[in-house]
DNA sequence: ACCGGAGCCTGTTAGC
DNA sequence: TGCTAACAGGCTCCGG
């Protein structure tokens, strides 16, 4: 389940195989994969067009094209994307090809095919209601208090929320809660100041640490070279329901909060 | 306005 | 043992 670390990875990986590349066609074998516009429009304005620059918003690739338009792709729960030679045969699972003019081909492998591919001219319809970025530096402590007062919601799927902050997917939410010494069930108004404090330190850490080991392959996440990311060795809680707190060795319980598995340890977290 | 739940998918796993 | 049903999960849409 690729979150913001995982996109990250993805991205940096990419830059150096794609950016100053022309596309030269598309292949496709399920059409839903395009979320806009249709398939048919998609070839027409991708073909020739040359990948200026690679970025990350929220869990999106961002690949900016010559003449405004902005190739964008979302890599949901399955989604894994790599660069191979035009002519290796492609796994069942790749469902959008990239073809490029320099013989190689960005492949989307996308096994549950919850992923989407986007081709806008203006990003504002598909970005305009994400919440900020939380390794930017504009994300501050008064900013995470600001946007947590009020609200009455557990903070675990308020973490999950894309419109409350960006990029935090599961896996860095419960990690996240954990570091802060948080209950994923607490009210968000509920915070004392020192938590809210405690709360932006731990997101920014898990974030980093995932960027820096490059991601968890836990799941059906890989890094576009085929090899795993780390940090899956470096999870405190998530998935590892009834191992020993890594602080206090208190078995770690799992709950289901809005339909999504939730980890902590119940005596570090309160 | 806010929030929870269904639905989209398919490989894996638990249970009969 | 072989089969089916439940499960996982990011996000959108719908209803309370």
């Amino acid at each position: 389940m690729p979150e913001l670390p995982e996109v990250e990875t993805t991205v940096r990986a990419l830059r150096p195989l794609l950016v100053g590349q022309t596309i030269a066609g598309v292949w496709n074998d399920w059409p839903r994969h395009i979320a806009v516009p249709s398939l048919a429009e998609l070839r027409f304005r991708v073909h020739g067009r040359q990948i200026e620059a690679i970025n990350r918003r929220a869990k999106y690739l961002v690949f900016d094209l010559t003449d405004s338009e902005t190739l964008i792709i979302h890599l949901k729960m399955s989604g894994r994307l790599s660069v191979t030679a035009q002519d290796v045969p492609a796994d069942k699972h790749v469902h959008t090809i990239f073809c490029l003019e320099n013989g190689q081909a960005l492949r989307f492998w996308d096994m549950r095919k919850f992923g989407r591919v986007y081709l806008v001219q203006n990003t504002d319809a598909i970005f305009a209601k994400l919440g900020p970025e939380p390794l930017e530096r504009e994300f501050t402590v008064a900013v995470l208090r600001g946007r947590l007062h009020g609200r009455h919601r557990a903070l675990k799927p308020l973490l999950l929320d894309q419109t409350f902050i960006a990029g935090v997917g599961n896996i860095y939410a419960d990690e996240a809660l954990f570091y802060a010494g948080i209950h994923p069930t607490r009210p968000a108004n509920a915070l004392q100041a020192g938590e809210i404090t405690a709360l932006h330190a731990a997101i920014q850490k898990v974030l980093q640490l995932g960027i820096d080991r490059e991601g968890a392959s836990i799941d059906l996440y890989i890094k576009p070279d085929g090899s795993k990311g780390d940090m899956q060795n470096a999870v405190a809680v998530y998935q590892r329901t009834g191992l020993p707190c890594l602080t206090c060795g208190t078995p770690i319980e799992r709950l289901v909060l809005s339909g999504r598995s939730t980890h902590f340890c119940p005596h570090c977290q309160t």
